[in-house]
DNA sequence: AAATTAATTAATCAAATGATTAAAATACCT
DNA sequence: AGGTATTTTAATCATTTGATTAATTAATTT
């Protein structure tokens, strides 16, 4: 009989062993490139297993790539809305988290980009909220400081695009970098953190900017 | 009998009709997401024709990859090698001849960094020299920049990434940035087009912090 | 302990997919 | 025009791959 999902909390067993494979085969190599072997074997299950629990290869993936977005969404979002933080503490929080979980998952990036290109209204409706992010209170922090002339007036939009743009690119882009700069891994570890301080200076010269 | 490749320059006929849909497949889903039927669909031809011109999906991949990195490297080191092109002149061509770039063909950079990503050393191996970059003009006269004193002392690399980054992540992220700011293709057009113009600012502001 | 349910495995299926072949159609050459 | 080489097609292979099945083992219940 096709499990149900009973207990949730209980053993990281079988179910979660195969969770835990396919979150990494497939935040490595994506969906297309993933065979269902792959995460099999990755988890030291049989093939059937997978379909045991999961259905299907579609299904396992619908369930991983819900929680991989949950997970960055939220905890970026708790803190985009706390009413006490300001707007510059903001900036430096979001960076040195955002890089911080980066170093320890840099696969996670490239992976919801290449899926949310290749599947976007489905992936993106998820998303729940949409426009979530863009009616937060950072953005209206945000909003605030071009109103006090504070800041240049600029599209919010490009504010993101420069922060994500700094942050998250190198590590989309690292083996590409690795390899201009000749870095060992140990050097672009070095240089991430650089920029968690270096990013949040950079971010403020550019906001004075008319 | 098969072709040995005879006429390179001449008909845009069926070799090129196949490699046309082949750049515009791969561009758009990648290798791994990529079936030959597609091209040979795309191409309007019989699909034992790619395996007739091409002989097999991989050597196919290779030439269209090949071609696009060519393409997309050798243009901006003209740039940046060039003796008379000031530094900053630089910053405005290479962020313009990139976006305008981009806005035709915003599907290459994710292709590029989800192959590179797949494939890291067997596709960087083939940007023939990989320290050219860090040894162009552009490069030393940033390094003349900071020992005059007029920029702040920061690892080259810290700068590419951010030029790259401002660039190149909205076009990674449209998706999710036109998701998330509710824009249509018009507007993001737009917001491209600003950044031509701001993105040589913001990366001089940013380059005078200490 | 017996009976029932759940978990696991090996074997197998069916569809998808890259590739080949042999024949047909077309272009080329003299 | 006749002959040769090239291009194109339909049919077919062989392998890969997602999924299922039937049988076996382990766990749970009564």
């Amino acid at each position: 009989m096709k499990p149900v999902k009973i207990n949730a909390a209980a053993d990281p067993s079988t179910e979660e062993k195969i969770k835990i494979a396919a979150r990494s085969v497939f935040h490595k190599k994506g969906y297309a490139a993933t065979r269902t072997r792959d995460i099999a074997e990755e988890a030291g299950i049989n093939l059937a297993l997978l379909n045991y629990y999961f259905r299907s290869k579609e299904k396992l993936f619908d369930i991983i790539m819900t929680e991989t977005m949950q997970g960055f969404l939220t905890s970026v979002m708790f803190i985009l809305n706390d009413e006490k933080t300001s707007f510059e503490k903001k900036i430096d929080i979001i960076v040195v988290n955002y890089i911080d979980l980066l170093i320890e998952e840099p696969d996670i990036p490239l992976f919801v980009l290449s899926e949310l290109r290749a599947n976007p209204e489905e992936l993106i409706s998820r998303i729940s909220n949409k426009k979530v992010l863009m009616k937060s209170i950072f953005i209206m922090q945000f909003q605030q400081k071009i109103k006090e002339g504070k800041i240049a007036p600029i599209h919010p939009l490009h504010f993101i695009m420069n922060m994500l743009g700094m942050v998250v690119f190198p590590f989309v882009g690292s083996p590409m970098l690795k390899s201009i700069g000749d870095l060992k891994p140990k050097d672009f570890d070095e240089l991430m953190q650089q920029r968690k301080k270096l990013i949040p200076k950079w971010v403020n010269a550019m906001l004075k900017i008319k």
